[in-house]
DNA sequence: CCAATTTGACCGTC
DNA sequence: GACGGTCAAATTGG
């Protein structure tokens, strides 16, 4: 299978980051009557900057392979305590605008500054053939470190951890909630953004997991988007070329910096959708066809990564 | 033996 | 005090 090289799938997603933070600075009316803060603007600012650097990076010859954050934007790290969440963007899941801590004294994050981190959530649903394996399987490896009864929940939250918590003070956690309406559907809530060398996976493991076709519509549907200015949307990827169980995961930006926030269901009815799949080759497994709902009528905060609906 | 998981205890928040 | 989230000792598995 002919699959996108992940430099060009890395500087694609740097360029489509780049172009929605312009495009959402662009979208702001006048300083008064904006509905972004000066702290949601510099962050658009330094997602702009720092996607275009990242673009330049990978274009000057280097390949983004096995290069983690802190060398492929080594400016970034230079700011203590501001790292840009970005490797979501590289398996797919929504990336946050927001920064967060990872440098602070405390190496310990308090629980206010958890509360600060970028979360999201992703509901999944197994396959038959995979069974209960497939919502714990993403491209990040994770540990678990609990497991809670939650009142009126009928199944037990899980809670992981990043493996490099330890080695690379990666503080990404997820927590896994099985639905209890539809026990087939697990409820993923990922908390943070993976500092560790996880962000950036691997170009290519031939070893490992199947080659899956949704690699090279990943590349088709990108160009699409940027085509089309993000007005427009992909589609014919569910079935026949995904071997990841996920299934139609959608996603719910919550709350960062006490501001407002975009919550999408799947019901949710929307003007846009964008669609971007990809695959992750890596490690593990790829897992994301991910469908980003756009609900005009949510209350957007606009330091989260909801597609543009604008025209440019 | 080491790493991952389990599970009761502990802690912060409401 | 209840609840959700995390810690860490004990246990399990490769």
């Amino acid at each position: 299978m002919e699959m996108m090289n992940w430099e060009h799938m890395n500087l694609l997603n740097e360029l489509i980051h780049g172009l929605k933070a312009a495009k959402q600075l662009q979208a702001s009316p006048s300083p008064s009557s904006s509905c972004l803060t000066t702290e949601m603007k510099e962050t658009l600012l330094h997602n702009i900057v720092s996607s275009f650097e990242k673009a330049i990076l990978m274009l000057n010859g280097s390949t983004t392979q096995n290069i983690p954050m802190t060398e492929l934007a080594p400016d970034l790290l230079a700011h203590p305590g501001k790292v840009p969440e970005s490797p979501t963007s590289i398996t797919g899941s929504p990336r946050s605008e927001e920064f967060f801590d990872v440098g602070s004294k405390d190496c310990n994050l308090s629980s206010k500054k958890r509360k600060m981190l970028p979360k999201w959530t992703e509901q999944v649903r197994i396959s038959p053939e995979r069974g209960l394996e497939g919502p714990h399987d993403d491209v990040f490896s994770w540990r678990k470190y609990g497991q809670k009864d939650i009142l009126g929940a009928k199944y037990p939250r899980s809670y992981y951890r990043c493996t490099f918590r330890n080695t690379q003070y990666c503080w990404a956690t997820k927590q896994v909630q099985r639905s209890d309406g539809d026990p087939t559907i697990f409820e993923v809530t990922y908390r943070g953004a993976h500092t560790c060398s996880q962000g950036i996976p691997p170009p290519e493991k031939p070893e490992t997991k199947p080659n899956h076709t949704v690699a090279v519509n990943y590349q088709n549907n990108l160009l699409d988007y940027l085509r089309t200015n993000l007005t427009g949307r992909t589609n014919g990827l569910e079935a026949d070329t995904f071997s990841f169980p996920v299934t139609s995961p959608f996603y719910t930006y919550e709350s960062i910096n006490g501001g407002t926030f975009c919550h999408v269901g799947s019901s949710a009815p929307s003007d846009f959708t964008g669609l971007i799949s990809t695959n992750t080759s890596t490690g593990n497994s790829p897992i994301f066809d991910v469908d980003f709902h756009f609900d005009p009528t949510a209350e957007i905060n606009t330091g989260f990564p909801t597609f543009l609906h604008n025209s440019i």
